[in-house]
DNA sequence: TCTGGGGTCCTAGGACCC
DNA sequence: TCTGGGGTCCTAGGACCC
């Protein structure tokens, strides 16, 4: 259960991280406005140089490139950002093992007890940590030090960039004063509609209802926000590492929406081939598959399936999403997007067949995925691909043109010369 | 918020069993 | 044959996060 003594929590959180990153890599981009998300044609971070014109996360780039002229357009660089992520966490892991990667560019850790280890105040051992994180990186962090994780994590957003926010005592309560309650952390647009009904504003104001109407109001994640608020530690630190994703999925927008099955087929082709390799690179194989389409009008439709056999294999999974995707398109219905998620996901090498398959023939779909896979990793992801997703691949030449190899080739067999499974794979479809 | 992409956790309710 | 109560597992969907 939660300790009897308070807690000292620090949050790390980056400041503009993809667009520091970026600038200290490349000096010559210091003090310049800076964005990422070129590929995306949206602002996914943007340094501060930039928001002083207004340009945040979110802006369309045509948009950002009108509110700041001379704006530095990057696109994502995650294998980058990765890797000053892990070196982020390896400094915050000199001063305390407990530490929680909570996202790229965030960290929880706990300090409590090593002040005399330190020789330190709490305050002091965030403070080195920052000094650390900018002089070996070249970037900045804002700290937050309190006694929960939901105070400190709203104790560094107080003061960016580069800012340090002790929460202890009655500062957090002037801390939570006027905090709107939509920025509590685990305080989500629908449960801000419900407690505002009640009046509840801000954060304080949410602090200070009865413990009893908290209950009955909310459930279990809005219950421990509320005690987080109130000071009792309540949200453990996830310290252990996550290596397994429990879900992959790939989505993908295309423009303009379209209505022609053929082709968003092809783009949900691609988006199953991705996902699965991403999947194979984990060495996980999916027990269910879903499949999600988005309308024009961005209404989402899903259905699922169970695997009778794990397989992280687009030759085997192919076929079930192309059943899977005739239930649920509808004609005369333009779609702009198209999703996978692979779930349930286990070891690959779990991956066992079913009683009346051919042994064999999963060992030449193996060995076919080991070649694919071998290719991709020496002439890029682009390489090879099944002839059902083509049709996505080709626009994607066109709007990219230059940026993706010519020798793009199609080596997989056609859906009619495929080999008819033994059993269907899949086991039905759930709704 | 005029809407991109990748995730996790929680809960209600059904199925099934004793 | 009817009925109650309780446990476990699973899943769909909601809500939230960066």
């Amino acid at each position: 259960m939660t300790p009897s003594w308070p807690r000292a929590i620090v949050h790390i959180d980056g400041d503009a991280f993809f667009a520091s990153c970026e600038q200290a890599i490349n000096p010559a981009l210091r003090g310049k406005p800076v964005v990422t998300g070129k590929e995306r044609n949206i602002v996914a971070a943007a340094s501060y140089e930039a928001k002083v014109f207004g340009v945040h996360r979110g802006v369309a780039l045509w948009d950002a490139r009108k509110l700041c002229p001379g704006l530095v357009v990057l696109p994502s660089d995650y294998e980058t950002y990765s890797l000053f992520s892990k070196r982020l966490f390896t400094i915050i892991r000199r001063y305390t093992p407990d530490v929680e990667e909570y996202s790229i560019d965030e960290a929880f850790a706990d300090l409590t007890g090593l002040r005399r280890f330190h020789r330190a105040a709490y305050e002091t051992i965030a403070a080195r940590i920052q000094e650390d994180v900018s002089r070996e990186l070249g970037i900045t962090v804002s700290a937050g030090v309190s006694i929960t994780k939901t105070l400190a994590k709203i104790a560094s957003k107080k003061k960016k960039p580069a800012g340090r926010t002790i929460a202890n005592g009655r500062s957090v309560t002037m801390l939570l004063a006027d905090l709107p309650i939509e920025d509590v952390w685990n305080i989500g647009p629908q449960t801000a509609a419900l407690l505002k009904q009640y009046g509840l504003d801000t954060a304080g104001q949410f602090a200070d209802a009865p413990e009893l109407f908290v209950k009955r109001l909310l459930t279990k994640p809005g219950l421990g926000t509320w005690q987080e608020l109130n000071g009792h530690a309540v949200f453990p630190l996830n310290t252990s590492e996550r290596t397994t994703p429990h879900s992959i999925s790939k989505t993908k927008t295309f423009t303009p929406p379209s209505q022609d099955a053929a082709y968003v087929f092809a783009h949900l082709a691609k988006n199953v081939e991705n996902a699965a390799l991403k999947a194979r690179r984990y060495q996980l194989a999916p027990r269910m598959i879903t499949i999600v389409l988005r309308t024009q009008e961005f209404r989402s439709v899903g259905i699922d399936a169970r695997l009778s056999r794990p397989t992280a294999f687009p030759l085997e999974l192919l076929p079930l999403a192309r059943t899977l995707f005739e239930r649920l398109v509808r004609p005369a219905t333009k779609y702009r997007a198209t999703g996978v998620v692979l779930k349930n996901l286990v070891p690959a090498r779990l991956a066992q067949l079913t009683l009346f398959e051919d042994p064999e023939h999963l060992t030449r779909v193996r060995r076919l995925y080991d070649a694919v896979d071998a290719l991709r990793e020496r002439y890029g992801k682009y390489v090879v691909h099944h002839a059902t997703s083509l049709a996505a691949h080709q626009m994607q030449h066109l709007s990219t043109r230059g940026d993706v190899p010519e020798r793009a080739r199609t080596l997989l067999p056609r859906e009619t010369k495929r080999r008819r499974l033994p059993l269907p794979l899949w086991q039905g479809i759930v709704r």
